[in-house]
RNA sequence: GGACCUUUAGCUCAGUUGGUUAGAGCGUUUCCUUGACAUGGAAAAGGUCACUGGUUCGAGUCCAGUAAGGUCCA
């Protein structure tokens, strides 16, 4: 076997063990029905992604529950893939172009395409690799692109089937129109933003009073030449008279105006007078609708103003030609006041420029299964973790609105809808949509191909990532599904993510596994996860998001090369409480690289205090075990090792990641390390405790390495081997059985719990003394002698374990003896003993004094209180004996600890 | 405007169904290169648990309100 180097160096180990896993096929997830599926599907990352610290986090976690879950003998399977993402996926290649100074439309919508694809041949999905650098276990055999032929036939299907059912429509309506990629958008793509500007105070003449004004306030008078109407309210007592007149309209073409009467209208807003101009605002264009006023459209797709803007106007970009406006506003003496403003403006997500409402046709699906995705999540057929975010979710399917699913772009699954040749789009009616003979609606398209023209718009790549939980599993298509194991992982145990997506993706997911799954069957076979997993958003230490723009992101490839990716993993973790932002501070990954070199060093310690005996399995370990040797010090550790299993335990059950590696941490650090290992130092010395030592050390170290190997998978395999854990071509991520606490526990350890708590005060004794040795400047390694005054029953626990203790506490020699009147300074008291170091260099009474002083006066505030609570009569009367039992307890030791402080003053005279 | 979250040591956070003197890591200070580990060991200092009320024998914990910061929805 190996010998273990001083420190862990990660990078080679890393690359010998993912090639050894993908080589051995661990990560493949098969049927098989002697066993429970779990199942996760990676949310896909977009195809121009590249690994953030977020995706480290969320892909970090899925890796933990499929490894867990895999050491626990079920049949885990992680599918991972991408997303075709859209807009950023054909942003990237449009830029690509203009450096050649061309435009996608040069090319043509074929040859672009294929750029696209060759784009994504070369450059798409780095992010995947990125992800086997971390350890990410999942089965690459079944990456899946949302983009594949299979999965575009059921995005396909999907919208054919739903067309069929009456769910989809073509219709003109209101959109967010993105004025820099020219699409739609849904409205969970526009990022609200508050923007500082003006708003300004236009007066419109009345046209048969002239010299009598209407005055509205507006923050985009560019849009005058588009308004239709003024519009009040209809109770407003100063508008009542003026309801039907018109006015002129202030900028752009001549045009006289009707003020209209209004209940949408804010009366408290402005001066109470509303411009109407419906082909650039939601709520104006339903007022305009109402009262059947044509909407006049000014802008260009592209955001310039048009030839209805008037020709001062026309030509000019829209932030351009509010300024024009604004001047000739004030030429005229229309402008009645300009003043700051900040209001909410809506930006594209992906571009990040401010959107435009605009009218134009677009298909919208009405989401099937509303009532059935509430039910789902409030009857706990889902769980969140956090559960807070069902609230959430509840209350946008409250408020479902049609989702607007078609989008201008050419990179993505094109409308399956044909319309008969010299039919115009723009005016066709509901009619006209149900004729078969004007519109066509298939997978196959119409035979006659010729005598149609496909729909030029392609469905919101959200329209085919809600499809993953299934269509990532061969759906609809019969031999696939069977291939893939569909009726074998669905529905799959828990996705992860991030909150911001419970929209967008989560509910999405929900709908359409109840639409499409098993149809007729109970729900929760249809529902496409039951558990689903809330990440926090990685900020900066000063609390700001991660950005592009901010440059606040570490690079987590560069972390990796310095802190190892089993370093990176356990230090994110660490710090990601559940259902918390995290704040990201590099110094944790530092120490979840430290903890990696413990653990590497603890194993080093481990071969080389002696031979390596069976480890080949845990039986073989156990058989090793010699009960009847046991001292307080085994049954300490063992005892800890089991409940810290069963915090471990019980951590996976609640989705609490952090917690389960701060309960490794401590116990392998403080527990094991920190004692356990020191004391066996002493124990290794005599052979007839040796074997037994080495033993628990393995058995502990096994436990250690299992429970561990989820949040750091290399070292824990590397550990595994150079122990001897795996018998010959086992491997600890594929062939070892974790044990949980109860598992472990009905192995037939004989374990006294009694001893922790021994265990407990002798480790205050050690602290004491080394405390002791501290503040008298001595090094805790300098061999003192001590002399300790105790009652026969304490001295008898503490000479039981001198051999060790004096190791511990730095001891040449402790001897009992009684204390003198003219005792040295160099005194301590723990509970009834008192610890003597004699002839001690160094000693200063006066700080001596001044210390048992200031104890003693903690000390006396203490009991104070302590008797105060005993002496209320309620408490007495109410509290529970345990507790009232521990307060008597806690007074006498107080008192006694009174009693000793307060001698050693007096003896220092 | 509505909903949710956060506020505990210099920093980042734990703190289970209310119960002994509120914890951890990092940072700070002092000491230590001992044979697993200086990526380490030992010790120390450091807290009015945001504020105000209430419930209770007892509140960091439960309730109400206030303040500050954050997120989402409209």
């Amino acid at each position: 076997m190996a010998s273990i180097t001083k420190s862990y160096e990660p990078r080679d180990v890393e690359k010998k063990w993912y090639a050894a896993w993908q080589a051995a096929g661990c990560f493949a997830g098969r049927v098989n029905p002697a066993r429970a599926p779990y199942c996760i599907m990676i949310p896909p990352p977009n195809v121009t992604g590249v690994l953030t610290m977020g995706h480290v986090l969320n892909n970090t976690i899925q890796d933990i529950l499929i490894r867990r879950a895999r050491l626990e003998g079920r049949e885990a399977m992680w599918l991972p893939g991408m997303d075709h993402a859209g807009i950023a996926t054909q942003t990237v290649v449009e830029r690509e172009l203009r450096k050649q100074k061309k435009h996608r439309r040069d090319l043509g919508r074929d040859k672009f395409l294929e750029q696209v694809w060759s784009w994504k041949e070369e450059k798409g999905g780095i992010i995947l690799q990125q992800l086997q650098a971390l350890g990410a276990s999942a089965d690459w055999s079944r990456t899946q692109f949302t983009m594949d032929p299979a999965y575009s036939q059921a995005v396909l299907g999907v919208f054919v089937d739903l067309y069929g059912k009456g769910h989809i429509y073509r219709g003109k309506r209101m959109v967010n129109w993105c004025p820099a990629s020219l699409t739609a958008l849904s409205d969970e793509e526009v990022i609200m933003k508050p923007v500082k500007g003006f708003i300004y105070q236009v007066r419109y003449e009345l046209a048969d009073q002239p010299g009598k004004f209407i005055t509205v306030k507006t923050t985009r008078p560019e849009t005058i030449p588009g308004d239709v109407a003024i519009a009040v309210h209809p109770e407003d007592p100063r508008y009542a008279a003026w309801i039907g007149k018109k006015v002129r309209r202030a900028l752009g073409p001549k045009a006289e105006i009707p003020i209209i009467a209004d209940a949408a209208v804010d009366r408290e807003f402005g001066t109470g007078a509303l411009k109407i101009t419906p082909a650039h605002d939601k709520v104006d264009f339903e007022i305009g609708q109402r009262h059947k006023l044509a909407p006049i459209d000014v802008l260009t797709p592209d955001g310039t103003l048009n030839a209805l803007a008037g020709p001062e106007l026309a030509g000019m970009e829209r932030f351009a030609g509010r300024k024009k406006a604004v001047e000739l506003l004030k030429e005229s003496g229309a402008l009645v006041k300009e003043e700051p403003y900040e209001n909410n403006i809506g930006y594209s997500e992906r571009a990040d420029v401010p959107i435009e409402p605009r009218l134009t046709w677009q298909w919208w699906l009405k989401y099937p299964r509303i009532e059935e995705a509430k039910a789902a999540v409030r009857d706990g057929h889902i769980k969140f973790h956090p559960e807070r975010w069902s609230k959430v979710y509840l209350h946008w399917l409250e408020n479902i609105q049609d989702w607007c699913i078609s989008r201008q772009l050419w990179w993505g699954h094109r409308i399956p809808v044909w319309y008969a040749k010299g039919l115009d789009k723009e005016t066709l009616t509901a009619a006209d949509l149900a004729d078969p003979k004007k519109v066509h609606v298939s997978l196959a398209g119409p035979a006659d191909k010729a005598n149609w023209v496909q729909e030029d718009d392609v469905l919101d790549t959200w329209a085919s990532s809600w499809l993953w939980p299934f269509a990532t599993l061969g759906w609809p298509d019969k031999d696939a599904m069977a291939k893939a194991g569909y009726d074998y992982f669905y529905p799959t145990t828990t996705l992860v993510t991030g909150p911001d997506i419970i929209f967008f993706w989560v509910a999405r997911m929900i709908m359409a596994g109840l639409e499409f799954v098993r149809p007729g069957e109970p729900l929760e076979r249809r529902i496409p996860f039951k558990h689903v997993y809330f990440t926090g958003i990685i900020r900066d230490a000063s609390g700001r998001k991660m950005s592009k723009s901010l440059g606040n992101s570490p690079d987590p490839l560069d972390l990796i090369a310095k802190y190892g990716a089993d370093g990176l993993r356990f230090g994110i973790i660490s710090i990601a409480p559940q259902g918390q932002d995290i704040r990201f501070q590099e110094d944790r990954i530092e120490s979840g690289k430290n903890f990696c070199n413990k653990l590497w060093n603890a194993c080093r310690f481990r071969q080389m205090s002696g031979d390596m005996a069976d480890n080949s399995a845990l039986a073989a370990i156990l058989a090793r075990l010699e009960p009847a040797k046991f001292d307080a010090d085994d049954h300490a550790i063992l005892d800890r090792l089991l409940s810290t299993t069963r915090e471990v335990d019980r951590s996976f059950a609640e989705f609490e990641f952090s917690a389960a590696v701060q309960a490794l941490y401590g116990f392998f650090w403080n527990d094991f390390c920190d004692w356990y290992v020191e004391v066996s130092k002493t124990k290794l010395q005599d052979p007839a405790t040796k074997a037994n030592c080495l033993a628990i050390q393995d058995l502990v170290l096994r436990q250690t390495l299992h429970l561990l190997h989820p949040f750091t998978p290399f070292i824990t395999e590397e550990l595994w081997q150079l122990l001897g854990y795996g018998a010959e071509g086992k491997l600890l991520m594929r062939d070892s059985q974790l044990e949980n606490c109860s598992q472990l526990a009905g192995r037939g350890l004989q374990i006294d719990s009694a001893a922790a708590a021994l265990i407990g005060q002798l480790k205050a004794v050690v602290s004491q003394v080394r405390a002791f040795k501290a503040e008298h400047g001595e090094a805790a390694n300098k061999a003192s002698e001590l002399i300790v005054e105790a009652s026969d029953a304490h001295w008898a626990v503490l000479e039981a374990n001198l051999g060790k203790l004096k190791r511990m506490m730095g001891a040449a020699s402790v001897l009992r003896g009684k204390m003198s009147p003219d005792a040295p300074a160099t005194v301590t008291a723990y509970g009834s003993w008192n610890l003597i170091k004699s002839r001690g260099r160094g000693s200063d009474p006066a700080a001596e004094k001044a210390r048992l002083a200031k104890e003693l006066e903690t000390l006396a505030r203490h009991i104070a209180g302590t008797e105060a609570r005993l002496a209320n009569e309620a408490f007495v009367s109410k509290a529970p004996p345990a507790v009232l039992d521990g307060a008597k307890k806690q007074l006498a030791d107080q008192q006694a600890r009174q009693a000793e402080l307060t001698r050693l003053l007096k003896s220092l005279g």
